[in-house]
Parts: structure tokens; sequence; C-alpha cells
DNA sequence: CAAATAAGTTAAGCCTGCTTAAATTCGATT
DNA sequence: AATCGAATTTAAGCAGGCTTAACTTATTTG
């Protein structure tokens, strides 16, 4: 068996990390759902095994090791998402649950063999950029979250955080896709939702909402 | 977390039983690697949940649920195989494993689509009948095992064991594959192995492998 | 049919990953 | 600098799935 939860946690460490590296125990906690208790437990075993760096109290970090092993996780979790997407053709507001029960399961080789299949992506089906075997990760183009937009301003859609799949079907379903172009027409001061046009379609949407989505200046 | 343990249980069981549905607490123990101990251990709780009919000492059967629950594993793993070597392109002495591993992860709404993409499939890349979605078992040909076969008969191979990878690669190397012939032009009296043609070559193979190679009459 | 052997069960215990409750430490006031 | 609330850790305990060792029941066989 492999070590499953271990690996649930050098991921979210991994993806919901500060920009300086660093993660509050509360933080995966609360994005495991499992007690601070539970994590304080399973730090230190990461931290034995070299994994994470910590003393109690202090601040945690990924080892070296620790992050080329969560980068393999999330290269892992995002191979099967556009494998779900392109070959199975799963709606991309569903490859991500999908995707995180199948992450710990297949062997390295069949993960290479599926990249190899599709050629390689640079991207997954939400813009998150995808590590190489080599663990190179791709760049994403300057990009900053719609809800930064001012009345005017056009974006094209490079990426949406992929942590809820309601807000995911919800954008889907009102015509934001990857590369998509919005335009802002207003934004309303009382609650930060904006007026987009979208498709040639007018819709406001929440700054919540917004504030997920990211996309570069056009 | 799925109850990748009690899965594990009730296929083997499926899988390993007698044709009278029963199963020794020693094979199962055996087929998993586990020890005896685990097994009742194990029985009692699959017992307790209604999957399988047990008494201490008596006879081991799944009971219906255990039935239905343990066929739809099967249907899992099978489907997986199909999928991994007609679309991935994995061999088909490789996808055992790889379907071991993936078979307790996807939902089931992605096993359904892939049996979708796959038109249907009947067998897997062995031979092995797929269940249908509402529990539906096709039917294998009528078959032999190619060790009953004597001097100057002829079978086609419409079933291999899956068991071990060893056997499937080694019986690939020679040429042996689903739907192939075999002619059989002698048999061995002191250890019982064959001299049989397969693609206009002629091979000895053992009585083990052998027994583990099931035909139709051609 | 009784003894020997095989098969299955129980008991005690280990490890993992989790929980709740209580204790400790941090860090942000005042 | 003392204090207070939030964050973190420790402690105790539980459930799952396993082990080995000792025991019991079943089966084989001389």
């Amino acid at each position: 068996m492999r070590n499953i939860s271990k690996e649930d946690y050098l991921s979210a460490i991994y993806k919901f990390r500060e920009v300086d590296g660093s993660i509050k125990a509360n933080i995966i906690a609360e994005k495991l759902s499992v007690s601070n208790a539970a994590v304080t437990d399973m730090l230190k075993k990461l931290s034995k095994d070299g994994y994470v760096d910590y003393k109690r109290y202090k601040e945690i970090k990924l080892s070296k090791d620790g992050e080329e092993y969560a980068k393999n996780m999330v290269r892992r979790h995002r191979i099967w998402e556009v494998f779900l997407n392109q070959v199975v053709g799963i709606p991309w507001d569903e490859v991500h649950e999908e995707a995180h029960n199948l992450e710990h399961s297949a062997s390295d080789s069949l993960i290479n063999r599926m990249e190899e299949m599709l050629d390689f992506p640079a991207f997954d089906p939400h813009g998150d950029p995808i590590p190489s075997k080599d663990g190179k990760m791709p760049k994403l183009k300057k990009n900053i979250s719609l809800s930064f937009l001012q009345a005017d301003d056009k974006g094209k859609v490079v990426r949406v955080n992929d942590f809820d799949n309601n807000f995911l079907s919800y954008i889907s379903k009102i015509g934001i896709n990857l590369g998509k172009e919005i335009f802002v027409k207003q934004v309303l001061d009382f609650d930060r939702s904006m007026l987009v046009v979208v498709n040639g379609k007018e819709t406001n949407i929440s700054n919540t909402i917004a504030s997920n989505i990211f996309v570069e200046a056009v």
C-alpha cells in the first residue's frame, strides 16, 4: 500500500504554502479536513522521514526531498486531469476530484506513458502548470486575478482555481473557459461584483468568483 | 478513504472460490499474502457487514450483497485492464498489476464512461469475462486447459490465467496470445510437458504453463 | 477409530492515522 | 512587560489491519 495520507499532506503543503514556502499547521488541517493534532502528528513523521523541515512551534517547510516528492504528486495529479479531460472526455469541472482519487495509484511508468500520449502538456485543464519528469515547472504567462480589473479592462483567462467543484461548473455554465476573453463593463462599488461580457453576453459575477479567475492583459 | 482491504478480500473470494462458491480461509490468506489470523479477523468483519456468510470453522461463501460488491470490483478491474491495454497501449502482460492499483480508485461513473469508450467489451485482455453494469456475466466459449490436449490436437486460445506476470510475458514471447492457434505435436510422458507449434514455430512448454492456458477445440 | 497433521481461531500486541481534551507556547495587545 | 486569545502540541484513546504464538477443531490416514 502506498502512503496515501503522507502523499496528501505533502501535496497540500506544496499547493497551499505561502510565497516564502512556509505554511501554518492550521491551513493543512483545514485543507485536509483533519484536526490540528493529526497535523502535528504527521509533521513529526514527515520530519523524521526527511520530507519536511520542522521543529515544534516553528516554521513548516518542505525539505528538498519533500519538495521533490510533492512536486511529483502534483505532476501525477495534473497529468491525470489532462488525461481524463482530453482522452476520456470528462468535463474540466469534474476532473479534479477524480484525479485526486487516482493520483496515488498509477505507477510512474503509466504516468509517463500518459504524458507522452498527451504530447507532454504544459498545463492542466485549469491552467495549472505540470512539472516535467525532471521537475521543471512550465512558466505561467503573467497574470492577475480578474477581481483586480477595472471597468473597460479586458483579460484572457489563463488559469482558474480548482478547489471547488461548484465554482468551476458555475463559470462553465456562464461560458468562462481557459482562453476566453472577458471584458469588464462595470465594477459595482458596494460589493465589488462586476458586470462582465463573455461570448457577447453580459453576466454579473461576485468578487469571490472573480478572485478565483486569473487573466492575462489583452 | 475506500475500503481497500475489504475490497481485496471480496475480490479474492470471488475470484478464487470453488465451483460450489465456497473457499478455504487458507486460500484467501495465500492469495492476499496475509496470515490466516488476518483472514479470520476480516471474515468476521465482512460477515458483520453482511458481505459473507460465515460461522467459525464453517464454510465461507459470499452473501448476495458480497457477490454483488465483488462482481463490481472484478468489473472495475477488468475494464481498467481493457482500457490500459487498448487506449493507453500497455502490453497485456503488464495491465493486471496496474489495474489492481487502480481498481479501488475510479468513481463508478468514470468506469462506466471508460466502458462506453471501449464499446462495452465482453472480455478483458486475458479472456476473462467482464460483468455488465447490471451484473450480467458474458459466457465464455466452451474451453479446456491446453494441458488436457493430446498429440495432434489443435486449440485456439480463449483465456489465460493472469495471476503471474512472468508467465504472461513468457507466453507472449513465444507467440501465444488470445485467439492464437496452437497445435500439439507431442506430449512427453515423464513430465507431461508438450511440444507445440505456434505461428509455425515449435516450442516446448511445461505442463504448468499449459495448465494456465485455455483453448477451445478447433 | 484414534493419532497425527492440517486448518482455523483466539489472544496479545504493533503500527498508522485519526479523535478529543488538556496543556503549552506564541505573538499581539495594552 | 504582563496578559489574553489563537495556534500548536501533548496525552490518552480508538479503529483498522496486520503479526506471532498458542490453542482448538476438522480431516486424514494407518
